[in-house]
Parts: C-alpha cells; structure tokens; sequence
DNA sequence: TGTACATCAGTGAACGCGCGTTCACTGATGTAC
DNA sequence: TGTACATCAGTGAACGCGCGTTCACTGATGTAC
C-alpha cells in the first residue's frame, strides 16, 4: 500500500512548502540577509535543529528561495504576456507587470537582481529559472514580424555572443534584436531598481509615469509596432 | 598657538581617515552587510570601543563609506568627461569609466547601487553626493547642440518631473533631454548591475562589447552626435 | 614660564543578544516476513 | 494479521562564534590664569 508511505512523504513536502513560506515570510521583513534558520524554526513551533532535516544548510534554504522567486516571476510575466494583442501590447504587459512584480515583492526582486547576499554563491540551479524570466520576454520578441533593423552592425564579438545566445535559448531571431531584448530587459530591471532602491526619490517619485515613457522606448527600439 | 590644538585635531583627522580605510577594506572582502565595528577596531589594533569617539554608531560609519563612494565616483567620472572632444565622445568616455569604476569597487558599487543593507536607511547626507553622480553626466548633455528632439510628448505629469528635475539640478535643458538623460543613466546603471551581480554569466560575458553597444544607443537616443 | 584644571583618546571588562551547526536521544511511522 | 526491525521527524542541550554598545577608568594633551 503506497498510500502509507506518502503519509510521510506528503507531511514531508508540506513541511518544506510551510518552511520556505516562514522564511519568505521573514525575507520580507528583514531582507535576504536577515534570513535566519533560527527565526524561521522559532516562527514555525520547531526546534532550531529540526529545520536540518530539511534543508542541509542555510544555503540550501536561500537557493530554495531564488529558485521559487524566479518561478513565481516567471510565471507571472508568462500570464501577462500571454494575452491576445499585438507583440507591441503584449510586450508592454510584460513589462507593466515586472515592474507590478517588482513593486509587491521588494525583498525578492532584491534577492534576485540585487546585490548577492554576502558569503553566498548562486549555485547552477539558478540559471534555468533565471532564464524562464528573460525567456517570457524573448518570446514575445520573437512573435514580432521580421525587420531590417537599425543601420550599423555589431562588433564581431558581439554578434559571436548573441548567437551563442540564441542557441542557447533556443530561438531564431536575428542578432540586432537579441541584442535590442537584452538592452530592454536591462533597461527595464535598472529603471525598477532605481525606483525600489531609492534613487528616485524626490525626483522620478512616483516612477509610473517615468517607467512607461522607458517602456515604450523599449517598444521603439525593438520595433515591434 | 592654534598649532597645538590642531595636533590633536589632526590626530582626530587622520585616525578618523584611518578608520573609514579600514572599513572599506573589509568592505572589499566582506560586503558592506558584513561590516564590523569590532572587526575594524581589530585591524587597526583599537579596543572596539575606542571606534566610539569617532563614530557614534556603526551606520554613521557606514553613512560615512556611502558619501565617500559616491564623491570617489563622481570625481572620477568628472575627470574623464572634462577631456576635448565632441559631446558624444565625452559622455562615452564617462559611461565607460562609470563601468570601469564599477568593476574595479564591485563592493562599493552595491554599497551605493545595489539592495540597501538591511536595517539601514539611508539619510539624507547621501542626497547631495548621488546628485554629483547624475550631474556628471547631464553636464556634458547640456554641453550638446540643441535639438528639436523624438517626435511625440511625454504625459503631464511626467513634464512637471522632469521640470522639478531642471529646477533641483539646476540646468537649462528641454524635458526630452532630461528624460533621455535620465533613461540613459538607469540603463547604464542597469547593465552593470547585470553584468555585476552575475546574470550575464555564460551569456554577454564578457560584457564590454555588449556594454559598448549600450553604450552608443544612449548617445544615439541623447542625439549627441 | 608655571601651575591647576578641563578636555579628550583609548582601555578592558561586561551586558545581552543572535547565529549556524552538531549530537545523542526518544518516539512515532513504515516495512518485511 | 502480528511481530521484529529499520527508518525517520523532532527534541533539547551544547559548542563556539561574533556582534553593537555601555561604562568606569587611566593617562596624556590642551587651556586659562
């Protein structure tokens, strides 16, 4: 009978999801740096040794919360992105929505496009669910109808780097507009931290306004209308 | 005889300085979440509580390490953008040492530009020297020729922004300007926060062809050239 | 120029705190025969 | 179905650590007369 055996199991997994929810609970108290397995065990009724058997190491706890970060966002920008409209409208909802993200969820964006956390090394388990987030722009870029592009091509590094890009996310566009989604979605994710980190305050605050004229700037050049 | 009162004086002066490089050596090894009061006194062979006549409180320290960052910046940035040449050349010459800068003080970098340190809030001291930041670059935007500037308005709200923008800082530049200005800085701020914080790993890394092009879309938007 | 007093830098011990991690343990849950 | 054994979750105490900050103190440096 398995049914038995996933008793455990399920109590097992439902402890990890309660364990990761108290910590990013917590995260979004104190920040990323603040998190303590301690406070989390403390918050949950646990004694602080029983989050061991969970999680290894504090670490572990922390990429557990990149990973789900990065999916969450994810999916969400997938939801938005998704809608019916042109690649110019569904690129703009996609953007909206990062910032929208953003916004509701300092702490995490921070955890995972701020500054790393002192004495911790993202391990390679963060690379696929950080390129989820980069690939619900992509694909939207890759909808648009094929263009000539701006004048002027990219150094021969470059253009050796976009396609080494594209093949590794697996689409088939031209390198300009590899190049041109790369600088929007940096573009995007500098403004948001300017605007979440303080730097505009007392001039770009509130930063709507600010953030869609950059938005539509990333429209033109993409051109995707 | 003032002299003898500026020996002591003096004294305050340089073990104060001593103090703020020590800080920022730990800095450089451990990140600003990691600086230690304790630890600082240590290096310099203090009792921990002596730091206490020259910093009230670990914040103040590390108020401090901020101001000091953004005015070594701003300096540097100064100095490269005041070379001869056209307005283009000069504002790629201080895009290219901000990335410099940022490269060769990754820590102080996210010290001024990355998550705030937790617990930390930032006073308003750290206004002005930010400012300088910014100024470094809108000086040699308003060094260009002027133009009628892209086709279509910003809304009204964004207008009266970036008019108490004009008004803080001071300079006589049309709001288009300013706003380009503005999404330049925050996409330079962004791709080198990209490329610092580890999210071009295995994609635009190196980064320098791929900044450079970032680069030339600033000036190509700021119509500099 | 000399003396009495005030200022200040630096000491060392202590307070109270929280942290990550380990370890031997108890008791409940699951497994094999 | 019942029993013997293995697995596993959770406990509580402990280790060793570092932190920011306070406080009463000593001794040197500066100041006023």
């Amino acid at each position: 009978m398995p049914t038995a055996r996933t008793a455990r199991a399920r109590a097992r997994a439902e402890i990890t999801v309660e364990i990761t929810r108290a910590a990013r609970r917590q995260m979004v108290a104190s920040g990323a740096a603040g998190l303590s397995l301690r406070a989390v065990a403390r918050e949950l009724g646990f004694a602080s040794s029983a989050v061991y058997r969970y999680f290894a190491t504090r670490d572990e706890l922390l990429t557990t919360l990149i990973v789900d970060s990065y999916a969450t966002l994810a999916e969400t920008l997938e939801r938005s992105g998704d809608a019916d409209g042109s690649p110019a409208a569904r690129w703009t909802a996609t953007a909206i929505a990062l910032r929208r993200w953003a916004v509701d969820h300092p702490h995490e964006w921070a955890l995972i496009y701020g500054s790393p956390v002192p004495g911790y090394a993202a391990p390679r388990e963060t690379v696929d669910p950080a390129t989820r987030v980069l690939m619900a722009f992509v694909r939207v870029v890759a909808a648009a109808p094929d263009r000539p592009g701006p004048p002027g091509t990219p150094s021969p590094e470059l253009l050796a780097q976009l396609a080494n890009v594209a093949d590794l996310i697996d689409v088939d566009l031209p390198p300009w507009r590899i190049l041109a989604a790369m600088q929007a979605i940096s573009q995007l994710i500098g403004a948001i931290g300017m605007e979440l980190f303080g730097h505009f305050v007392g001039s770009m605050d509130p930063a709507d306004a600010f953030y869609a004229a950059t938005v539509q700037r990333c429209v033109d050049l993409l051109e995707l209308s």
